[in-house]
DNA sequence: ATAAATTTTTAGACAAGACTAAAAATTTAT
DNA sequence: ATAAATTTTTAGTCTTGTCTAAAAATTTAT
């Protein structure tokens, strides 16, 4: 069994690693859980001892099989309190974050699938990000960035790749949300804006924007 | 705001008030949360700090106003998500204590009221304990003792005054749950035990079980 | 290739919450 | 009313998870 301390390092180093590949430095995982690297070096060794993650010094950590597996089923619980939040409890997408990050430490395998079963056995998150099953295996689907469009061509949202509430609220001010048809009219080359469509209004994103929505065309 | 240690500690104080009315000697905290009368005259002081109780050396506490608003606020939400538990992920009224217990403890106030109108304003959890509402006031039914009824009378199953496990299994186990109408057939003055006929069976219940059983009648 | 800059680890300290053992206060019994 | 028993508090220690400051290792730059 892990503390709740313990399961957000884990959580941390999981998705750092889905992005670099290699072994994860403690100043990474440091700066992503806002905490000192000499916090996590002992974190680290606490975590070598439990065997979800292999450490060497200076050298960074990778986690095992055990760990991911621990890891995912977090992720597993955050996604799908998400879910529950948003389906049934009317919450906005950009609300459910920081109440899910509690929820997903509430231990009972039985409470998080029957709550799976409860809400349809979803496949994603309400930001478009899949729940991988009890086995930790994520069915993941095709999808690309909305600034890999070139003008003309059109794609439908499915996700994005900033969940903050800030990003979320600016999607809803355009009424851009998942399903949503997005159309390039045509982009800037000088700052790599975007003018698209969506819902026949014409609107101008920045390359940041277009850099942070996931669609499938 | 409080933490997990400090909750438990108005919960049991509070629910210990309920019964003595008097003031709370550190011992009978001990041992309502299983711990020992030194960890507890600490944390004790902690809160009387943070003014939620008044401490007088010997004397035993007693919660404020604001610490009894805070103590029904946990009991409320743990209640409520009882209900959730039985009510939509099918648990049994035998199940629900643990997970309930963890679930308490989420900050949400949204998460809370949302949940709350999503189980249609339940105002009683599966043990038929009263649900307080937001300002903390409970709606108390009456309710009596089985063990008061005399031969011939009867009432209603609307609640038991022994949540644990074990004690809930033998209720199913002789298909007693709420809302059954109980009648009492007999009492035996040597031992107190009753019998009792319930959807037509009769059977024989002990003095201890007919004084856990709450009937309106 | 060696000095400078950066990263990482170690050492020592702290706060929360718990424990044990001993001291102090209170209650009970004679 | 005083001794005995019980309850409660204090003092000191431990664990978890964090921090700062300093030391050690590694990487970068010349």
């Amino acid at each position: 069994m892990f503390t709740l301390s313990e399961e957000n390092y884990l959580k941390a180093i999981y998705h750092l690693e889905a992005i670099s590949g290699k072994g994860i430095s403690t100043n990474a995982i440091a700066k992503k859980l806002e905490t000192k690297a000499s916090s996590v070096t002992d974190m680290v060794k606490k975590l070598a001892e439990k065997e979800v993650l292999v450490y060497k010094k200076y050298q960074g950590v990778i986690l095992t099989d055990y760990g991911k597996k621990t890891a995912t089923n977090i992720i597993r619980k955050h996604r799908l309190w998400e879910v529950f939040l948003v389906d049934k409890l009317n919450f906005s997408w950009d609300e459910v974050h920081d109440v899910a990050e509690q929820l997903e430490h509430i231990k009972s395998p039985k409470l998080i699938n029957q709550l799976d079963e409860f809400l349809g056995f979803p496949k994603t998150d309400p930001h478009g990000d899949p729940i991988p099953d009890q086995e930790g295996k994520f069915h993941t689907i095709e999808k690309r960035l909305l600034s890999t469009l070139k003008k003309g061509e059109f794609g439908v949202c499915v996700g994005v790749n900033d969940s903050s509430s800030e990003f979320l609220k600016y999607l809803d001010k355009y009424k851009i949300s998942l399903g949503k048809k997005i159309k390039v009219i045509s982009v800037e080359p000088f700052d790599g804006s975007f003018v698209i469509q969506v819902d026949k209004k014409e609107m101008t994103i920045s390359n940041k924007i277009s850099n942070n929505i996931y669609i499938q065309s």
